[in-house]
DNA sequence: CTAAAAGGTGACGTTGACGTCAAAGGCAAG
DNA sequence: CTTGCCTTTGACGTCAACGTCACCTTTTAG
């Protein structure tokens, strides 16, 4: 009849304290047990995926909750599809930022790279 | 003689708090009038935007103290350019992370829109 | 010169996603 | 029954990147 927490929390990687405070931000809603233990079905391995996934694209957890009726239960209303797509675009933009900035680095290292092997100062202060 | 740091907020669009902040950090080190004001040269200014680049790729202040030599003033060492490569290689994963997601969403979103154009229910409940 | 705007240094407050600890109850093994 | 691990709730701690406030000095406008 369902999981405990400490069984979710080796599947899925978190820890159980994450997986209280999940619950807490309404994003898991776990059965009860008589003696009031959590018990979760299996989908919860993918929804508490899911809840990762979201957070470290950098939903808040107040958003996750608001989204999840339409991304886990797939019923949406317009406004819903709003934010959604709200979400999809600010992540579209991280995304091109953090594409630049990679391409940044690589060529820094690039340069660098050939700047150790030639011994050659590459951009440095010649003068006082 | 350089400008205070009110015009260097304005032009790089961050408070002033941020940038005591970042010297405070050893992000920025500038000269001091006689009364002891702060003054930036020009350079600041991309300096700046540097460091709010990497600050946004998920770099801490900290990190990005210790790799601004290499990032910034052009000189590396074989450890530098390790750190760099590392922090690179996190920002390619980030990277692939953040595009399954959106991707994702972006189904979400076209599989919702359908539904609530042809008002059918996609993956609803159907029974009690 | 005087008032307003800008800058300086503390120092405490905030926010989000948990970590950590305490006290107490539940659960299968021997 | 006891040992020992798992779970519960509650509450305080943490950490980074600033926000905010107080109080004082400097610079600028008129």
């Amino acid at each position: 009849m369902g999981m405990r927490i400490g069984e979710l929390a080796r599947r899925t990687g978190v820890t159980t304290r994450a997986l209280r405070y999940y619950e807490e931000q309404g994003l898991l809603a776990p059965e009860r047990s008589d003696s009031g233990q959590r018990r979760y079905a299996e989908a919860a391995v993918d929804r508490v995926r899911v809840i990762r996934e979201l957070l470290s694209a950098g939903l808040s957890s107040k958003t996750i909750a608001e989204l999840t009726p339409c991304v886990i239960d797939g019923r949406a209303t317009p406004e819903l599809l709003d934010r959604l797509a709200v979400e999809r675009d600010r992540i579209g933009r991280h995304l091109a930022d953090l594409a630049r900035t990679r391409d940044r680095l690589d060529s820094v290292i690039a340069g660098a790279a050939a700047t150790l092997h030639t011994g050659a100062p590459c951009r440095q202060d010649t003068a006082a």
